[in-house]
DNA sequence: CGGATAGTTAAGCATGTTCTTAACTATTAC
DNA sequence: GTAATAGTTAAGAACATGCTTAACTATCCG
């Protein structure tokens, strides 16, 4: 399971739709930075200092050559976000499952009870 | 699809430890304001200030009767942030098949090239 | 070498977040 | 009716976030 410290920087990364904008492009295949803020409306450094974020959260790692910094997407990190909710899905719908089977149970009584009368 | 503004507030919510915490509890079960607050280490108005954030976002939502107020988990708002991960899932994967094949069909081209020498 | 390209660092400002305490309202129980 | 319970509101302190501009470094190209 993803410590709480990580699920705190992942979900704050994903917060901000600037992010999820690169975050979203990343998937597609890797770029630079250049190439990450060329539709961005903001200043190169404002670019960088997401793209800090999105490290920091492991959601993107990136690598320099030469004068480029090549960032690409980390699925791992991304897919173990996405298990956070598959597992509060589980134990929600194991619940709903648990009160049908109540509801119905409590249903089958009342009938018995009617019957006898 | 989620529209961007919510998918904000959904993954800003949940940054959060504390508001997490309340949003796993409350997978389990609806809870009153009381009930959520009980094992969290802060003030009563900080856990309302959290129980506000989660509402803003849609994933809590809340109902007063008498002096208690009930708070259940919207199942839908979670399922709508979760489908976000999918869809970036969905699009990596098929890139990656892609990527396969042309990877698969490269060799092939080398191993037909070898043979004619 | 010298200029263009790609990225980086630092400082500062405006705004947002998370908590606190104090004071308050509405409901229920005796 | 009085007191306990459950929640609410407001104000403020402390820190975090998301930008900016200015100045800088490292690499590549001719």
């Amino acid at each position: 399971m993803l410590n709480y410290p990580q699920l705190d920087l992942v979900f704050q990364a994903l917060a901000d739709p600037t992010r999820r904008d690169m975050v979203e492009r990343l998937g597609r295949g890797p770029q630079s930075v250049s190439e990450l803020a060329a539709p961005l409306d903001m200043s190169l450094p404002a670019v960088l200092q997401h793209l800090q974020v999105l490290e920091a959260s492991g959601l993107v790692s990136s690598e320099k050559t030469g004068r480029v910094r090549m960032c690409r997407i980390e699925p791992k990190v991304m897919e173990t976000a996405e298990s956070w909710f598959a597992k509060r899905r589980e134990i929600w719908e194991r619940r709903l499952d648990r009160l049908g089977e109540f509801l119905v149970e409590e249903e089958t009584q009342r009938r018995k009870a009617r019957r006898k009368r």
